[in-house]
DNA sequence: TGTACATCAGTGAACGCGCGTTCACTGATGTAC
DNA sequence: TGTACATCAGTGAACGCGCGTTCACTGATGTAC
């Protein structure tokens, strides 16, 4: 059961969130402004503090959502079917949300501003997004290419027990090693194609980011067998 | 021939430069100040005024001299053998480079600042550091997985004779359209790889970055059939 | 329904800070005769 | 070699600005009797 100043409160909450946004698009993390954003939503700054308890508390609440929202859309992108019909289902979910949420991609992947240090929580987050990715790679075979890497992630899990049991509930019934190798390669290029496309770099060049995205994801699953 | 005076001012003038890059590394460019800069030589702040017309002067510069030197880097990684040794040499010299000057492969690739705006002479520069990669390529046949963005390329070349001539400059007898698509598709790995080997997100796990690298060369290699 | 009180969103003034940038200056270095 | 002058690196004070944050306050909203 929620009050109206309850409900009031958590509205001029995620407003402020979504002014902040606004603002770290254009401009970076760093340029996220208390006094900017409270200014924008008709408020002087020190009304933030009501809300939170300040700039670090705002920047780190913004990464946790964003980290929450991005496995979401991953998980929703979960599908039937082929292993490589997955794996585009999937990759495309990735896409999808960052090219509507530029902004919190940016937050996500970059240096978010001077001085300001990401919560511990981030990691463990991060690895959500990843995980839905495991399971696809579990069952295929690591073609030749990849082996050196397969070989890597292979002395990974024995020497790290939380990584195996975390991949083994993900992607039960697979070769663990080639599952993380699979998912290790989807982050690279994933983050290689969005991280270009949403900082501008592919301005004036005459292909679509999806063009890269679906080749990408096709050589991909030739070079795990999928 | 150069008085001393004018040999002293270079001197100082490169110490600035990497007192900010330096700066730039721990923060991002938004931390640059030129307060700081000229603190940390021993200055005060107007002095830089003598040697720079301001900040975004100085991250300018900071820009134009990155590009030229991640480039000639990458030229210098030119070599003989197969294309895929070639390959992975070109590669391998960007790789390096960027591992020695990550503070330049974040101003580069990043957005540097909140409210700078790069010079329209980084799209060329840009460019040089791709030329290398060209023709590798060209000589190759294009697999499957990658045939929609070579496509694109085609139909790219056809519409834009600018590119078109800088490729069949670079990459003359071959196919440019292929020579495209292979240096685009390196460009996303490069880049998925090195932003987040630079950022940090690889930290606590288990693998090389440079095994990232030869195995997504390798890869690479094998859908342009090299 | 009416009154007394508590809650709490938001204000406005103030703080100290570091920023980029300007300006008039000092004083050492270099040059011309 | 010595003197007069020009160059120019660097200083120190000052500017206006926006920042995050604190604090005491006002006044509307909600609650209890």
């Amino acid at each position: 059961m929620s009050t109206p100043r309850q409900r009031y409160r958590e509205q001029v909450r995620s407003e402020i969130k979504q002014a902040a946004l606004a603002q770290i698009g254009d401009g970076g993390a760093a340029a996220l402004s208390l006094n900017a954003v409270a200014k924008q939503l008709g408020m002087t700054g020190p009304a933030i503090y009501k809300y939170f308890d300040g700039r670090d508390d705002l920047l780190t609440e913004l990464i946790l959502d964003g980290y929450a929202d991005v496995a979401a859309a991953v998980r929703a992108g979960v599908s039937e079917g082929t292993p490589r019909e997955r794996l585009h289902g999937l990759a495309r979910a990735f896409f999808d949300w960052t090219l509507a949420n530029p902004h919190l991609f940016q937050l996500l992947a970059g240096t978010p501003s001077p001085g300001y240090h990401a919560p511990p929580e981030s990691v463990e987050r991060a690895r959500e997004v990843l995980g839905p990715f495991l399971p696809v790679f579990g069952q295929g075979r690591c073609g030749p290419a990849a082996e050196p890497l397969r070989e890597e992630m292979l002395r990974w899990v024995e020497e790290a027990p939380a990584v195996a049991d975390w991949v083994r509930t993900s992607a039960p019934g697979g070769d663990p090693a080639t599952a993380l190798t699979g998912s290790l390669l989807v982050w690279i290029r994933l983050q290689g194609i969005l991280s270009l496309q949403v900082q501008g770099q592919f301005t004036g060049m005459g292909h679509r980011a999806a063009t890269l995205l679906t080749v990408e994801m096709d050589a991909l699953a030739d070079t795990m067998s999928l």
